[in-house]
DNA sequence: TTGTATAGCAGACAAAAGTCTGTTATATCT
DNA sequence: AGATATAACAGACTTTTGTCTGCTATACAA
């Protein structure tokens, strides 16, 4: 490389590089960014990595062997997928989960997302095989959307709080209303996003 | 830890906690899974990563740092969110983008999200205010449901194909289908996700 | 019993990777 | 011309990290 470029131009390019390595599930070290780019010295990749950590858009770990990070969108978390929810509860389902999505969230709440099974809320858009990210809480309003362990297994329903007992109410006219004898449904949490995928 | 826990238990800990960690964007080094683990030994943690890629649960580059992923497992990306497409196109929409929202994505491909308007495709559980995720693409087959920017705004339908035209088919009887005249049309991306946020 | 497999430990070595000090050259502004 | 900033290089040092050899203990089956 001639000892003259235009401003920022590699630098550029190292972004990219690192940037996509990265999304990679790899990041790279510095001297892989300079074999990369045929610099003849480490510390000319160095130089480009630390610069980008001083404009913010990178960060690194000090010290740690392929430290170098994308800056997290502040409140992106990862959670984990459950496939199903049954009797022993939620813990157990995080524990043998089938792995971790990434969700935007703003506050600290513990999220988890379920696949959707059945068709009992294709009314309000929430179809078989879609995934919902719930907030735990054990209490909700009524109308909300919930996860509710009903039996030996959990459901999604829309809740409706009557006197003294609660509601499940599907979205879709084939299935029939719920309602559990105190003490024998727990709620597991709310409803704050579904997401289907297509492709 | 005493000399002897039960077969594969530890180990299994030790994938999730792996994995975990690769989700996250930094695998671990053998040394983290040992202090994480209280291994008194880090061949102990070693052990266990080396008998979960024999198993083929994990992937490793031999001799290098931080070098266990999981078998072609896909990244995070951050695919900039728009709120809307108008008529310059995507580029300019990318330049001016509300923000970036954490998509999980097999491919390299070029994502975006956009914010639904209108309630022309209801009845594919797309409804106002939702974000569908969209692969950038040219092309795309019957059925799928596209993006497409018809005049100078761009609108959600799903793709016909017919002999030598296209169509754009709301998914709502209250619309009308679009028959674009040759050239006025550009499809822009198909739909490979859809979510929604509720609370 | 003997052999085999798993779980774990101890300590060292070697390679990988981050960090540092100092140098040269080109462009730009005053 | 002089001062300053950027781009790049050279070579060494240090820390981190992967790897290795050899050891103990428990369970289980032939």
């Amino acid at each position: 490389m001639s000892p003259f470029t235009p401003t920022g131009e590699t630098r550029e390019k190292v972004y990219r590089f690192v940037r996509k390595r990265i999304v990679e599930d790899l990041p790279p070290t510095v001297r892989e960014v300079q074999e990369a780019f045929r610099f003849k010295a480490v510390q000319t990749a160095r130089q480009h990595l630390e610069r980008l950590v001083a404009d913010g858009r990178l960060v690194k770990a000090r010290g740690q062997a392929r430290g170098y990070r994308l800056p997290r969108e502040p409140g992106t978390l990862f959670v984990p997928l459950l496939g199903r929810v049954q009797a022993g509860g939620l813990s157990e389902a995080i524990e043998e989960c089938e792995g971790y999505i990434p969700v935007r969230s703003r506050g600290s709440a513990e999220l988890f997302g379920l696949r959707v099974q059945g068709e009992s809320m294709t009314g309000a858009g929430i179809l078989p095989d879609d995934v919902v990210i719930v907030r735990q809480q054990a209490k909700a309003d009524s109308g909300d959307i919930v996860v509710a362990l009903v039996g030996d297994e959990a459901t999604i329903k829309t809740l409706r709080l009557g006197r003294n007992r609660i509601e499940l109410h599907p979205a879709n006219p084939a299935f029939a209303p719920i309602i559990p004898r105190t003490g024998e449904c727990a709620i597991l949490g709310k409803v704050v996003e579904v997401r289907r995928y297509l492709a």
